[in-house]
DNA sequence: TAGAGTCCTCTACAGATGTAGAGGAGGCGG
DNA sequence: CCGCCTCCTCTACATCTGTAGAGGACTCTA
């Protein structure tokens, strides 16, 4: 679908470039397409945003898989796997920036919803568990944001080695300690 | 200085509006400068993003104030001035997603090298200090960045209040435990 | 095959943006 | 007092950007 080849075009050059990259005729030339071809669909800068930011979310939200039996590394596994998707990630950074001055953004961009996390810290045997489901939220992005473009991004292993996994795991794990 | 006056319009600007809305003109603007002000001092863009990363990296410096005696409590204490200098942080944030496409930004916007964290984990007995400390970082980054613009930033308590300043010390204790 | 509707391409235009340089105001050394 | 230098303001211009609409190609229906 010409729609998905568009926003698939402006997610990355968010990621390459920043918002700032973000024009229609860029998004044209990135995905070969005729100039005036974003135009057409998304007349508004505001409705390209959207477009591509929901594209992001469906993406996204499809690669989440957890595994109650392993749940650490099931955890540990889809941030790596964030990370090999380096580029769909930085594009997720850079909406969530955007959401700031933009908030009808948010509700598409948060991973995982507060009652899902206070559940999770409820059944670890955390004592308070909606305080402990968002610490522990805060750590997991953290890892994500913090080997992507922190300072683990130029000392940390390579994303997508088990090298990287294990280490993701390890975190996690003492992430998840009551 | 009139170059200071710059780049903390230029901050604000940043934090207000993205990356996409610092241009020269309307540093000028925000500045109650006239016209050609900035480009004079600044005269490409890029070099009046590297002002205002510097003009950040010092600000933000000099407001970490480490106390062994209570090290959790002085990290909470400096993540929560970080939470009500929403602007200074929020421009922070885009600086580093700017430093992926612009490497040398980098080196000024990381706030707690690896060999400061390695040790602090050492310090701490962690067992493998530099791995840990890496963690260590990420989760309070992660802490920093879930208030600000993640899920926390919508439910959580307010910066500055004594409610918040304990959540973060819970947190941060957690963060620091072996 | 004719007509209607949809999808796409092209062109237009007002305004913003990056960058450059001319020249004035004011201070300072002689 | 004169010339010089620094700091600042203004103006210029090629380019890019957001947004709009005209019209062509193609498809489906009758």
């Amino acid at each position: 679908m010409r729609k998905d080849l568009i926003t698939d075009a402006a997610i990355e050059l968010v990621a390459e470039l920043g918002m700032r990259g973000l024009t229609h005729r860029a998004v044209d030339r990135k995905a070969g397409l005729p100039e005036g071809s974003t135009s057409a669909y998304f007349r508004t800068r505001k409705a390209l945003i959207e477009g591509f930011v929901e594209r992001l979310a469906v993406q996204e939200q499809q690669e989440i898989h957890l595994d109650t039996a392993d749940l650490a590394g099931s955890i540990a596994r889809t941030i790596d796997n964030w990370l090999v998707e380096r580029n769909r990630t930085l594009a997720r950074y850079a909406a969530m920036l955007e959401a700031t001055h933009h908030p009808e953004l948010k509700s598409i961009l948060v991973h995982s919803p507060r009652e899902q996390a206070t559940a999770l810290a409820q059944a670890l045997g955390h004592e308070n568990p909606e305080r402990s489901g968002a610490h522990i939220t805060a750590f997991i992005e953290g890892l994500l944001f913090y080997r992507l473009v922190g300072g683990g991004s130029t000392t940390g292993p390579v994303p997508g080695t088990e090298e990287s996994f294990q280490d993701l795991r390890k975190a996690v794990e003492k992430a998840l300690r009551p």
